[in-house]
DNA sequence: AAGAACGTACAGAAAAAACTGTACAAACCA
DNA sequence: TGGTTTGTACAGTTTTTTCTGTACGTTCTT
């Protein structure tokens, strides 16, 4: 390292077209609940050459190991991220999933998934009691206005979340791909 | 209001219902990249049996007019609220999109097609100046073999956004429907 | 078995985001 | 036109999140 200043040089040029693509990369990756130091991270590891370990990727990002630690363990909880072994090193060693479409995949099916699980829970609860009160309250034309309105919407909202959950498994099991079909990447 | 305790304890009941649901939906969209609060106030406006105006909002969720503003705006800016305008009252209305699959679509259109953009823009450039570079350094084979190891990884990430950005279409011109068709909600 | 290296839990510091109150511009009313 | 009412910009405060350094348990080495 160091030692040829002329190969420094090149490597200055394509870091800095790399730290551009990384920074916007990065920076959009909120849409993946993923702060904007951790989406650098990504981008660091997408371009690495080879697994890194926590310590390289500190003295990369000018940042603690603790950070490196707890960064990894987010993209690894989303699967962005996977643990490496290699005989000889025994520190641990990450490199990024490459395969972006199973990223995306996963991605759904961690955190969107959860998240329409738990929302179709609750709205099969609340449908319920709701129909437990239209026993109860059947005399009442006002209440029971009020509750046809809500079972309605609770209704409508349980329908699509029915819709979402089998998109995401068309996700999963690669029916998606038949709708839309994967690009090869181009030649040159 | 308060008149008829009977009414009252009835609302209560119905209240207990709603504010569960209001709290497990809101909760799960920070997915949209929404506060808590933000998604609490969309679950308001969902059962809102009217379009509400700010201060009704401000009173309901004890904040300050200032946060139901801000919030409204979010929501506003994503499509998941709407303004509405009713003769009479001079105050601004509004009320959520109750369709949730039009919500779903323009949720893609506006932050994940704007993410999909710079990151082709960014690639794109980058692909640029590597082939540059490639002419520049065409007799030094360790730089070019970097060259061509990033390229091949732009190119890749080129490939799958390409592939989202055509994803998204399907969710805006409903193809998407003939892969995973909408499902009328249940009747009871 | 003793020592060194590694990763992470935890507590405190720093940074970012959310929230509030005041102030003000625009729209409306009389 | 003068006086209200409504929505938001902005500055300051509170709350939440991110980041760091230390401490410690675990694993590997010799």
């Amino acid at each position: 390292m160091g030692l040829d200043p002329g190969k420094e040089a090149q490597h200055a040029a394509l870091d800095k077209i790399r730290k551009r693509v990384i920074e916007t990369i990065g920076r959009n990756m909120d849409l993946y609940g993923i702060s904007l130091s951790t989406g650098h991270l990504y981008g660091l590891l997408f371009f690495a050459d080879k697994p890194m370990t926590l310590d390289e990727m500190g003295a990369e990002m000018k940042m603690s190991k603790t950070s490196m630690s707890t960064g990894v363990r987010t993209l690894l909880d989303l699967k962005m991220v996977n643990k490496v072994w290699e005989k000889g090193s025994r520190k641990d060693l990450y490199e990024v999933e490459y395969d972006w479409y199973q990223t995306f995949t996963d991605f759904f099916d961690i955190k969107w998934r959860k998240s329409v699980e738990s929302n179709m829970m609750v709205l099969r609860k609340a449908t319920d009691e709701i129909n437990k009160m239209e026993k109860e309250y059947a005399e009442d034309p006002e209440m029971m206005e009020m509750l046809r309105k809500d079972k309605a919407k609770l209704q409508d909202a349980f329908a699509y979340y029915q819709w979402l959950d089998r998109l995401i498994d068309t996700f999963e099991n690669g029916d998606i791909y038949k709708l839309v079909p994967k690009v090869p990447p181009r030649e040159n």
